[in-house]
DNA sequence: CAGATGACAGATATTGAAATCTGTCATCTG
DNA sequence: CAGATGACAGATTTCAATATCTGTCATCTG
């Protein structure tokens, strides 16, 4: 059906495997399905990886690498205000993953699953994300708009404290209406504490 | 086995409920299993709950109730240090949450399925513990140690900003090393944003 | 010979028939 | 006659048989 005669990569089996994870949802989505979206047979994707396991695995590093990066991108901007900066990160994280969820809802869905039974990869995502926090916070600590001693401990704790507007387990609550207000008002108040 | 002839109170029934949870998780748990530990006909349970749900409702009610009581005592002792009195019913509620699932993990899964079925219950029990939280952060922005323009607003950004030493979703994580630290940060940071 | 294939064994998921449960109510009992 | 009972219909769950999937590997192909 979908033949092509394009060599088969890691990355055309993990495109062909979000498509079939999209369309038939975790729990449904089998490597046979995947290789007959790809028009070869399962063993072959086999090759590229070990297990099923490996193949969601990887799918769903893809996917939460597509959030650091565009975080990365606020967070390297060492030119701006750490302050304004980190307000903007903290938003930004938060309106990526509110937009994920309303969007899509049956897809974010699919994910959570992912990400709840691939713990590892969200570890790292967490760590690289905290990373790009502490980075801003130590800036701000330099530039004195920040009083902390410990830059790392912060950040952890503002990401642990923001937890209720990133973290998926509370995506049903991202459509109410007020949450906006509540993020600031979190915000606001971590943000004085900085200080 | 367990009949008694006690006169069948609602009370009687959400104990006999509690205890067949307990015993049978709650997948398995059934109102025949109720009333057989009650020694009377499911018939009779009816008469108190109209619904198997009800029942289960009244049971989660129950067990929430125990805990805004127990922090409510913190929060009235109007007569201490208004910082003192936030940091400790913060720490107490973290500490009863986490002893709930420490302690017995089976029992505590089992509510977490209750309370997931029951978000009005939570609801209400959420709007509880923070209208305690209202109260000692009132008292706080008048003895001027808390300088805030909403108590209401303030007290609602503390609970959500600390939702992962008390929400049931983060329960896996409070038996990790360090957790205490991460805590205290995160209370830190947000006693000082309320200064 | 690097890479793809598909038959195969064991593990997992689906399905539908049988068993159990929920909620009602006419009847019973103290 | 207030309160308890248990037979009952429809909804839900269980269980075992059947089908599908995962992961391997001997074989094939360009």
């Amino acid at each position: 059906m979908a033949s092509t005669s394009e060599i088969l990569t890691a990355e055309r089996i993990l495109a062909a495997t979000e498509e079939v994870l999209r369309r038939h949802g975790p729990a449904k989505a089998t490597v046979v399905d995947v290789a007959r979206a790809l028009g070869v047979s399962h063993g072959s994707v086999y090759r590229h990886f070990r297990t099923k396991a490996a193949l969601r695995e990887a799918v769903t590093k893809r996917w939460l690498d597509r959030t650091s990066q565009k975080l990365a991108v606020i967070a390297a901007a060492s030119e701006r205000d750490p302050e304004a900066r980190l307000r903007d990160w903290l938003a930004a994280l938060f309106e990526a993953k509110r937009h994920k969820a309303g969007d899509d809802p049956e897809l974010f869905a699919t994910y959570t699953v992912l990400t709840d039974e691939n713990g590892g990869v969200v570890g790292e995502h967490i760590a690289e994300l905290t990373a790009q926090l502490t980075g801003i916070i130590t800036q701000g600590a330099g530039s004195g708009t920040f009083s902390v001693p410990d830059p790392a401990a912060a950040a952890r704790a503002v990401f642990q404290a923001t937890g209720r507007f990133h973290d998926p387990c509370y995506a049903r609550e991202w459509t109410r209406p007020g949450v906006g207000e509540e993020f600031t008002a979190v915000v606001d108040l971590l943000v004085r504490g900085l200080r």
